[in-house]
DNA sequence: GTGGTCTAGACCACT
DNA sequence: GTGGTCTAGACCACA
């Protein structure tokens, strides 16, 4: 599993992991029952700090994402596929859906919402 | 006209508040010369708070859409038109990438958030 | 609402404010609706650290306890009574079977328990 | 002898080995002066760590329940009987006042806890 | 003033 | 070493 995290971007830096541990599972990069790193040697890794892998590892856990045993570590949860994808989905539509009702409520036409939508996704 | 204000959403209450106005003059629901609701009657209306509504007066004011005129209340800037136009569609485009970029980061592919898009688009 | 925090307690400082908070919305001390103190008025009043009662508040918002409105401060939720009910009673009988087990898996007989639990109940 | 742990259990891993090894002793399961298995052996078929094993080892020596012999390993001490019975209801009541005082502090009330207790241990 | 996020240091019990 | 909890300081955008 590979982890990226840009410091700079808008999304919290925990947000970031627990996407992309969720993404990981989705992907099959990572196996229900496989060990994860522990808080500290992933923060270590990635330059961040404890708590806020914490925070992720935490927000994780509540999802049944990844399961915690104790001092043992965390491990990736029997259940994470089902509790993975739907999530990521459902944030994706849910983000886009929110910024686009704003759009609209602020009177920006569908069309004008399209060209806009073609142009970014075109140029990246 | 007719301002709505959704207190759930993503965008600030001001930027929700600048966009409708500028919105407004744009369609020609609202004449370059207007007269504005003072801003404690705004903030009442909308039962949001005073300094708000002063905010986003303030930055409508600073890029000449609207005029204050002291005690007089503010009013429609007479090159209101002009410069509201362009702003709208930087706005768009700017929340548009920002929110996408975070799908990208978190592994989202692009089918899977023109697919997303499609969906919310059409349903609306 | 009357909020007792305990800090030589072996319950977290943010364990024990939830489960108050979610009382008094059993006991009817504060209804769905009715506004929660500023996480740092509440922090300043019990004398305890912001980020304890904001990690309080963040949990309670996650059962959807309580509903935090962005700035504007954080509201009992319109469900707040189906949410907290439950879980109160299924934590006491949750954390009750784990010790119980545990002490029927040392060899602890059913009648030695009941004697200890009697013992305590009374002395209180 | 047979030793059960349970890694999901809130009692820590070192506390059920002590626990069940006094049992063991008081039930006559097995005798003062009986061998022990080792450290290493025990942790092996109990799927445990070493150190947690070792921990248990030396604060059963330092109750006098066990003896170790050093190279020939660790033996059930002669007194052993007499230094087990007695601790293992103090755990029973200390263990069961924590929760209880956590409950009461959360606002459940006596008959409440009475109620759960009742189901708990009528269903086993 | 208000909440959200990140960082950091300290303590504790458990492994 | 490992996770959990508490405290604290700083920064930001928002109200």
């Amino acid at each position: 599993m590979q982890i990226n995290i840009d410091i700079e971007a808008a999304t919290p830096l925990f947000t970031q992991l627990i996407n992309q541990i969720k993404q990981a599972v989705v992907n099959g990069d990572i196996e229900p029952g496989a060990p994860l790193p522990s808080i500290r040697q992933l923060a270590n890794d990635l330059e961040i700090n404890n708590k806020t892998v914490a925070k992720a590892y935490q927000l994780l856990e509540r999802d049944s994402v990844i399961q915690s045993k104790g001092y043992r570590g965390s491990f990736i949860h029997p259940d994470a596929l089902t509790n993975s994808t739907i999530d990521l989905n459902q944030w994706v539509e849910k983000t886009l859906t929110k910024v686009i009702t704003d759009f609209k409520q602020a009177g920006v036409t569908d069309s004008e919402i399209r060209i806009a939508f073609g142009h970014i996704l075109k140029n990246k």
